[in-house]
RNA sequence: GCCCCGGUAGUGUAGUGGCCUAUCAUCCGAGCCUGUCGAGCUCGGGACUCGGGUUCAAAUCCCGGCUGGGGCGCCA
């Protein structure tokens, strides 16, 4: 088999300077001079320039400079050094080919000097990616995932994968989404929890998983996705809530870690990401209330934090220089029936916040059936939806405990884009179905 | 789910009852130009979200649908 390319445009060297290369891309832009026209080729890792001269070759000449932008073309010619070219170099065409002739006008413009709507982007997502700075993005989450699994390996986890197609109709908290299972009513996952929770009566001990969530929320914002992705973690054998906080922040230190050395992308970004120092500050709950009212807000004792409450903060802990901290022992009231209490009131759980967002949550689980049982009635929940759950606790269940930690979320925090939807190929909100 | 604000060429915009045969840029097409890289210049092309209503007259005002943006609630 051949590739249709002897060259991506920035593999060429000056080894290849008066040899003939063979090139393909997307015709990114024609600068037609008259007797001299430069067509400039995109592909995978950058642009080069392809210079077509009228005189060597008038039909040739004709022909190239009337190609639609965007096209896919491959191109046959003489590699020529040219300090004035773009890469120090420029091809000479002897021949070339239209392998997909593009329509005009674009729907969307990938170097017009006019900026496109969030919408009219993602509606045409396949051109939105051929511009580099989205690209990077994506090739920056390839990047974060990838340190996903190098570290929770190095940590001894094992990723897998359970269903999304479930029958239980909640754990509560969140609207699913309903669908036909043949004769049956199936929803889908809006995390892995249960699944994740079950394994940990099997012995593998350390698991995660890569998970997608679907919720049915009928919210409209720039930080919410009806189908978001989440990195969702369970160990077994923990002797509290501290053990998977350790986890959980040398893995963002991991993801940070790796994305700084996308410098390529960060550059073509204009961002700056900086690495977070460990260990990330440890507050309760209590002190957070205490912190709040003492700046100003007016907050009582099982209140849930507001927009406006993480927000203050989130600048508050950024004043003190933690950027990254988290809220342990909630009130057990505000988490969900899994969530091991500690004494009466509180909770052995914890949120990860970033500047004022929630990136993570997490908990220690209860491990003992009786107890599991009896707060699933307290939530308002029948432990009868819950047998095949509940009968992993019965058999030898360690204790344990685990966290979800949303990565479109990260990425935002990341990279500071203000809308989640840039985060994910193609997003699913409350009204965005296609593409 | 609640509140606020929008929808004008392919893209992004100007236009608040008659001056709109709708502005500008980008884009597309034709032409000129031998070093462009946001190329330049000349000429041309292309639009008022949909359905009702008010009015002598509606892009402009009213009602509804669809749809977009922002905020809140909830959450990741």
């Amino acid at each position: 088999m051949k590739i249709l390319r002897s060259h991506y445009s920035l593999d060429v060297s000056s080894k290849e300077f008066e040899k003939n290369i063979f090139i393909s891309g997307w015709v990114e832009d024609i600068r037609n001079i008259g007797s001299i026209a430069f067509i400039i080729l995109r592909d995978k890792k950058g642009t080069l320039q392809v210079t077509a001269l009228k005189k060597k070759n008038p039909e040739l000449f004709e022909k190239i400079v009337s190609i639609p932008r965007e096209s896919v073309i491959s191109v046959n010619g003489i590699c020529k050094k040219s300090d004035k070219a773009r890469n120090g170099y420029e091809i000479i065409p002897d021949d070339f080919k239209i392998l997909s002739k593009a329509e005009t006008p674009l729907p969307l413009g990938v170097v017009d000097k006019v900026e496109s709507e969030l919408d009219t982007r993602l509606d045409n997502r396949f051109i939105d990616l051929r511009k580099q700075n989205i690209q990077a993005i994506f090739k920056i989450r390839n990047e974060v995932i990838a340190s996903v699994h190098d570290y929770l390996k190095k940590k001894d986890f094992i990723e897998i994968h359970t269903p999304n197609i479930i029958a239980s109709s909640s754990e509560g908290g969140t609207d699913v989404f309903k669908i036909k299972y043949f004769e049956k009513d199936a929803f889908l996952a809006q995390s892995p929890q249960l699944y994740k929770q079950m394994m940990m009566a099997t012995g593998l001990d350390r698991v995660y998983e890569i998970a997608w969530y679907f919720r049915a929320e009928d919210h409209n914002t720039r930080r919410h996705l009806n189908e978001s992705t989440a990195v969702d973690l369970e160990m077994a054998f923990i002797s509290g809530e501290e053990d998977i906080m350790k986890i959980l922040e040398g893995l963002v230190h991991s993801m940070w870690m790796k994305a700084s050395e996308c410098k390529e992308e960060i550059e073509i970004l204009e961002k700056k990401v900086i690495v977070p120092k460990l260990p990330f500050k440890r507050i309760s709950y209590d002190e957070a209330i205490d912190i709040l009212n003492k700046n100003g807000l007016e907050l009582s004792w099982g209140d849930d934090f507001g927009t406006e409450e993480e927000k203050k903060f989130g600048e508050i802990m950024k004043k003190k220089g933690s950027e990254f901290y988290f809220i342990t022992k909630y009130p057990l009231e505000a988490k969900p029936f899994y969530t091991m209490p500690e004494g009466e009131k509180l909770s052995r759980s914890f949120d990860l916040g970033c500047k004022g967002v929630e990136l993570a949550s997490g908990s220690q689980r209860i491990h003992d059936v009786e107890l599991l049982k009896e707060r699933i009635k307290i939530c308002g929940l029948n432990p009868k939806n819950f047998d095949a759950y509940l009968k992993t606790f019965r058999y030898g269940m360690p204790p344990h405990g685990g966290f979800g930690f949303g990565i479109e979320r990260f990425l935002m925090e990341l990279l500071d884009i203000k809308n989640i939807r840039e985060c994910i190929l193609f997003p699913r909100d409350r009204t965005r179905l296609i593409p």
